[in-house]
DNA sequence: ATTTTTTTTAGAAACGATTTAGAACTTTTA
DNA sequence: TAAAAGTTCTAAATCGTTTCTAAAAAAAAT
């Protein structure tokens, strides 16, 4: 592999001339900067990073933990952030949490091993210390922002922020427009544990709910998760507490479509028997066998803000958090609630 | 930041038994490193990757380049590839092209400037020259495996190969399966240009059409993408060409879904009117408005099989290419031929 | 007690770039 | 014409680790 040290031999310049030739210094002639660019490419010289961050401290590397790839939401929070970062000069270092607080911590680890200068992190939901990670990071000055969601109490945190988008609010437009079809006894099929995100769509239910004629009642509020499959269980658990219902705000669209499915295979009809709203707005909300009717997150954006965000913590900025705007998108899922037979 | 330097100081000892006791060397005695170890913990160390990585020339970095991580069959791969990376000790840069070969060459320059130790490709489909990518990388004498795809003639690198799935296998399985269901008009909705998967797709379609009564005939093929919006308009070709068709196979779920998307807006009812199969077996498709039949592709164990590979490339060996098995996957979307109205 | 062997630790150099400081040369200013 | 200022390049030190070589200490053998 060429280095500087080959390109000035060859030009008989010092390293120096040559590093700062490529670096385009203002103390380098046109004639030498146009020489050393020349015979660099024609070695094919490529930088070493490692050198380089090495002694400038600059790694010009951030690192990105989500739970998994594989989730459309948390890939398209990558793909924003991968975006954005490119733009502003940096690239990325993947890890996967798996929502494992364990997880999260080792990859952390390995992130400010390799000296990244910023750490992009959809926090795991499931913490044994919810502020380890963060604590982690103040102790190495390494700035993070947070993504989709964030523990409370991670104000104290001077190097640290977080994107979400408007949870609350979402989750308030989509009870309203239950309740403006007529719904009365309308569940909600709660996210995980031990995210904000949950908790916000959860007390905007709750608020939309309890400021109704409709009123709160808990027994209509169930458990789920973040996946199909959380939906599916949580809607039997509804179905077999033979509760009463016309309407479903779920946490997600998985969850929707898990609970879509196990009431279709019950005889429920989508919306006719049943509305239905999902949160996210992915892929999946606008193919599925009925178009969910849900609330949009701009996910890509939530990436980029995050990105830009990072860089001002970088520069040592105090940033606020930000919420990204949300909107409900009407499709096929709800419909006007049909009179008790 | 803490260093080696540091513990030395702490414990006089001199940097080197620190950075030996630390990983562990035969030549240092057990209670030396016990109290290496435990100061490391003490006061947190980290070490330094860039500097490891410059004196070893060893960074443990893959880099990873798809067109998008936005798309699942993507994603899942990075999601294998990620996870087998980590198994094997090595942690990913991720890159996009967005499937353009300029992007591609010059994200693969950025990552051998962090001295990554082997790439891993989704090759972008539109090269201006076929081989550029994967020249730069035998110059820097850094392996290459290709996933999904990969260009004609590739065997020529010696330090290059790839993973896809028996592309050809599944479109002869796709076509059988709908020559069996008694359809004798079956479309193809080929996938893009210069992919090699589209081209073995494609093969399979023709070469089962052609053993077949039905006859292999060029005006039932359409070129499509492999996206929504090219299924759109690749369907919408052949109904405004009137040709007449009785089932659909498609390159991947997606133009599937396209697809389906305009028969119904036309009033072909799935699978009543139309089959259709897919290729790829993502979330979309067991959860399409219609679930579709589908040939399932295992993505993610693509990617662990293709790190795999790359692992052997790195030691030296001579690996051959591999192609992972596919199935078909019979949900809905596919049906006994009507009879003529 | 001396030599040999084994175990354990230390020193110096190196990896490839950048930072800091300053030298050599040219041009401007008084 | 000498001093000041500007331009262009160079030398040495450095970032934090590892590699290589060798020295010191401890244990075993004579």
């Amino acid at each position: 592999m060429a280095t500087l040290k080959d390109i000035a031999q060859a030009l008989d310049l010092s390293v120096m001339a040559v590093s700062k030739a490529l670096r385009d210094a203002s103390d380098i002639s046109a004639a030498t900067k146009a020489r050393v660019q020349e015979e660099a490419r024609r070695i094919n010289y490529v930088p070493n990073q490692s050198a380089r961050n090495l002694r400038s401290h600059q790694s010009r590397l951030f690192g990105v933990v989500v739970p998994n790839v594989n989730n459309t939401y948390y890939s398209n929070l990558v793909w924003g952030i991968e975006r954005q970062a490119e733009v502003m000069g940096y690239q990325i270092l993947l890890a996967h949490s798996l929502d494992q607080g364990d997880c999260e911590i080792a990859e952390v680890r390995r992130l400010l091993a390799r000296q990244v200068e910023g750490v992009l992190l959809v926090p795991a939901v499931r913490w044994q210390n919810r502020f380890m990670t963060l604590e982690l990071l103040r102790q190495s000055g390494i700035p993070v922002v947070m993504l989709d969601r964030y523990p409370a109490g991670a104000e104290q945190f001077q190097q640290a922020s977080w994107v979400v988008c408007r949870d609350q609010y979402g989750a308030e437009l989509a009870t309203r427009h239950l309740l403006e079809l007529g719904h009365r006894e309308i569940l909600h099929l709660c996210g995980p544990n031990g995210s904000s995100a949950s908790a916000a769509r959860f007390g905007g239910y709750r608020k939309t709910m309890g400021d109704s004629e409709a009123g709160f009642r808990d027994n209509l509020v169930f458990l789920a998760g973040s996946d199909i499959e959380s939906g599916r269980k949580a809607i039997s658990q509804a179905i077999s507490e033979k509760v009463s219902f016309t309407a479903v705000t779920a946490f997600n669209d998985l969850v929707a479509v898990g609970a879509a499915d196990v009431l279709q295979h019950q005889g429920f009809r989508i919306p006719t028997d049943v509305s239905l709203v999902g949160f996210g707005d992915g892929l999946l909300a606008a193919n599925f066998r009925v178009p969910l009717t849900t609330i949009r997150i701009p996910q890509i954006e939530l990436g980029t803000a995050a990105v830009r965000l990072l860089e001002e913590l970088i520069r040592g900025a105090a940033v606020d958090p930000r919420e990204l705007p949300v909107e409900l998108v009407v499709r096929y899922s709800t419909a006007r609630v049909s009179p008790p037979a």
